[in-house]
RNA sequence: CGCGGAGUGGAGCAGCUCGGUAGCUCGUCGGGCUCAUAACCCGAAGGUCGUUGGUUCAAAUCCAGCCUCCGCAACCA
């Protein structure tokens, strides 16, 4: 027996974190999310498209303080910024979840009383990294120099009390879903999974927190906010009305057919997401897909290197398509992907300008010229058509399939193969030769219909990825809504035989690449002053202290003695020093900036009475004095008239 | 020996599962065409397929070792 329901598909971002705001990284997910959402309604599904933003956490929390506001002002007009970037790269999202919308807030307090209940979330014992100042914990990975990311200033070993999420119990199950489903693309990472979270032992992930307020609060124990990824991760299904009544299509969409996010979150929603779900007996989604980053130039974009590309730029640069066309088409299946201003020109230029816009161009322009712009009368097959006409027939299946693996890339390489292929057509056809006999106008009209029709169907199938301007394109062929249809880009021969063409703007204008790149330098440069850059990039001042808070700190003039590198570690030197009172044991994370060879009999500033620590594994007292110079590090040397064991002050 | 990915003409990549004439896009050079957005089409140059060794009639492809780069993890006290 079979059931017949109505197709739906339910795909999303992740919910941005609005601690900044957004940047062509962002841009990707949601340009390729919106892509396969447009196809997959062209295919007649029901869809639901769902993106948002994250709006909790400590890290608005402060961001908010400094700025004298409250966290909920502080994040508005970014939210609103994200919302505006969606409105320009015209992003068909059908719902926007705010973490902060009160339907969530319920949904995350149920779910949680629900994990509670059940057992699955147990009160324990956090233990982090704290900065007392800022009354704030990190995470080791968080940690700037090992030092407090707000303020700069040393942070120590603290613990408060926390709610855990039961992860350990599901270690098997989860390993299962990740290797016996394709679940997890590309499978790749699968493997990265297992091998780093899920076989040396999964660890109860900590769910609440008592040190910061601005989240959503545990309802049967005040002074807990749920922390991170209870609350996000929820919005998945907070948003479709599961335990809120704000909305009510959980069972139409739930499962969700594609989670997209980039490489950095897959292990959230790789582990902790499929076990949130099955302590809650809950169905599993079908697909997570992991893409890469957009690396600037060679390096990860970040805001301290100052190579963060602003999306609104572009678009308005070089229109909304052309963008999002780059981005899709340039970052590959499963890994990284480099953006240049020269490869993203380089891009348009080819694809976009040279090759579909020039067929248009062109074809629109021998229509005018040959036939008044209609192609009524009689036509003449040619030994050329058949493979043009087949070639684009069989596309669409091909970008069918590309589309549900989220092989984006693919799937436009496909779409211009056959742009290419039409404009090879022409020269072998050459039309202007047609043009020179009456004889042959029938000919001449199979041609150039044939032209026409590859044009519509290509464009159709373009028009997930490249909405906005498509439709420029169908207006000056001359097809009509019910012409461009997902079924319709299959057949051939579908627009009318006396299809009346319009010239119109030139729809992708080649762009001057040497003039573009120094009108974008100047843009830089006018922007941001050098000098105005590099101060950005420097720590501020740390709040003021008395000078009994300084004399707490004892540092000492010592010399390096001694020196190897650790095996296990990438980054740590382990020194003995002589201190003036005898040999000191320090691991410094220098090794990358120094040999230890070149290290001995040097005399360095050491905080001597540092609390000892281990590291990897190896004892520390103390710590090196040393400068650090963007993502370098530089060692203060000192004289060596001066004695071992002199305090600094 | 933490886990994983990658090293292929100037650049970016495919090919490796299932060994058998090294392919694509961009760039360069030469030619063609003139409908078109100096666009389009054709052709050429350019590669010891990271390195060393092994298996084989035959290795980019399989095996072993080594080098380099990149993620992730662990540690820049």
């Amino acid at each position: 027996m079979t059931i017949i329901m109505s197709k739906k598909f339910y795909i999303t971002t992740p919910i941005y974190y609005p601690s900044g705001n957004p940047h062509i990284g962002h841009c990707y997910t949601t340009v390729a999310c919106d892509s396969i959402a447009r196809y997959k309604r062209m295919q007649g599904y029901d869809v639901m498209f769902l993106t948002g933003t994250d709006e909790h956490g400590q890290k608005i929390e402060n961001k908010a303080k400094e700025q004298g506001v409250t966290p909920k002002q502080y994040v508005d007009p970014i939210v609103d910024n994200f919302k505006r970037l969606w409105a320009t790269m015209n992003i068909s999202y059908d719902r926007y979840i705010r973490t902060t919308d009160p339907y969530h807030i319920e949904t995350v307090q149920k779910i949680f009383k629900a994990l509670y209940d059940k057992g699955y979330i147990y009160k324990g014992k956090y233990t982090g990294k704290y900065c007392t100042p800022c009354e704030s914990f990190w995470t080791e990975s968080q940690l700037v120099d090992g030092k407090c990311p707000d303020c700069g200033r040393e942070v120590i070993e603290a613990d408060e009390e926390a709610y855990f999420l039961r992860l350990s119990d599901f270690a098997d199950k989860i390993e299962k879903f990740l290797t016996e489903t394709d679940y997890l693309q590309p499978k790749s990472r699968v493997n990265e999974m297992v091998n780093n979270f899920i076989k040396p032992g999964l660890e109860d992930l900590c769910v609440s927190r008592t040190s910061f307020t601005w989240g959503v609060p545990v309802d049967f124990d005040k002074g807990h906010v749920v922390y991170v990824w209870v609350d996000a991760l929820s919005n998945y299904i907070s948003a479709l009305g599961y335990e809120n009544s704000e909305y009510n299509d959980y069972d139409k969409y739930w499962p969700a057919d594609m989670h997209m996010t980039a490489k950095e979150i897959v292990r959230f929603h790789s582990i902790v997401w499929p076990a949130i779900l099955m302590m809650l007996d809950l169905p599993l989604p079908k697909r997570l897909y992991g893409h890469g980053w957009i690396n600037f130039n060679g390096q990860k974009m970040s805001k301290s290197i100052g190579n963060v590309i602003d999306p609104f730029v572009l678009a308005e640069r070089y229109g909304v398509d052309s963008v999002r066309y780059q981005i899709l088409r340039d970052m590959p299946y499963g890994s990284d992907c480099n953006f240049s201003n020269e490869i993203m020109i380089g891009r348009i230029n080819t694809d976009l300008a040279n090759a579909l816009g020039n067929l248009v161009s062109r074809t629109v322009a021998m229509v005018v010229k040959y036939f008044d712009g209609t192609l009524g009368g009689e036509k003449q097959e040619g030994p050329e058509d058949s493979a043009l006409i087949e070639s684009a027939k069989a596309l669409r299946s091909k970008v069918d399939e590309t589309v549900e693996n989220a092989q984006l890339s693919n799937a436009l390489d496909e779409i211009f193969k056959v742009i290419s292929s039409a404009n090879k057509y022409i020269d072998e056809t050459a039309p202007w030769v047609l043009a020179k006999e009456e004889s042959s106008k029938p000919r001449l009209r199979a041609v150039l219909y044939n032209l026409l029709e590859t044009i519509r169907i290509t464009t159709t199938l373009l028009s997930a990825f490249m909405p906005t301007d498509m439709p420029k394109v169908w207006e000056q062929i001359d097809a009509a809504a019910e012409h461009v249809t997902y079924e319709k880009a299959a057949e051939f021969g579908v627009l009318p035989a006396d299809v009346t063409v319009k010239k119109g703007d030139v729809i992708f204008p080649r762009i001057d690449v040497e003039k573009e790149i120094e009108a974008l330098n100047a843009l830089l440069a006018a922007d941001a002053p050098a000098d105005d850059a590099d101060k950005a990039n420097l720590v501020p001042i740390s709040e003021t202290i008395g000078i009994d808070d300084f004399c707490k700190v004892d540092m000492r003039v010592a010399e390096i003695k001694e020196c190897e590198k650790i095996p296990k570690a990438k980054k740590l030197l382990k020194l003995q020093l002589d201190d003036g009172f005898g040999t000191r044991q320090v691991v410094s994370g220098i090794a990358k900036w120094y040999e230890p060879a070149d290290l001995i009999g040097k005399k360095v500033i050491v905080v001597a009475n540092l609390s000892p620590a281990k590291l990897c594994g190896v004892e520390s007292n103390g710590m090196i004095v040393a400068a650090s110079v963007g993502e370098d590090a530089k060692v203060l040397f000192v004289d060596k008239d001066i004695p071992n064991g002199s305090k600094l002050s």
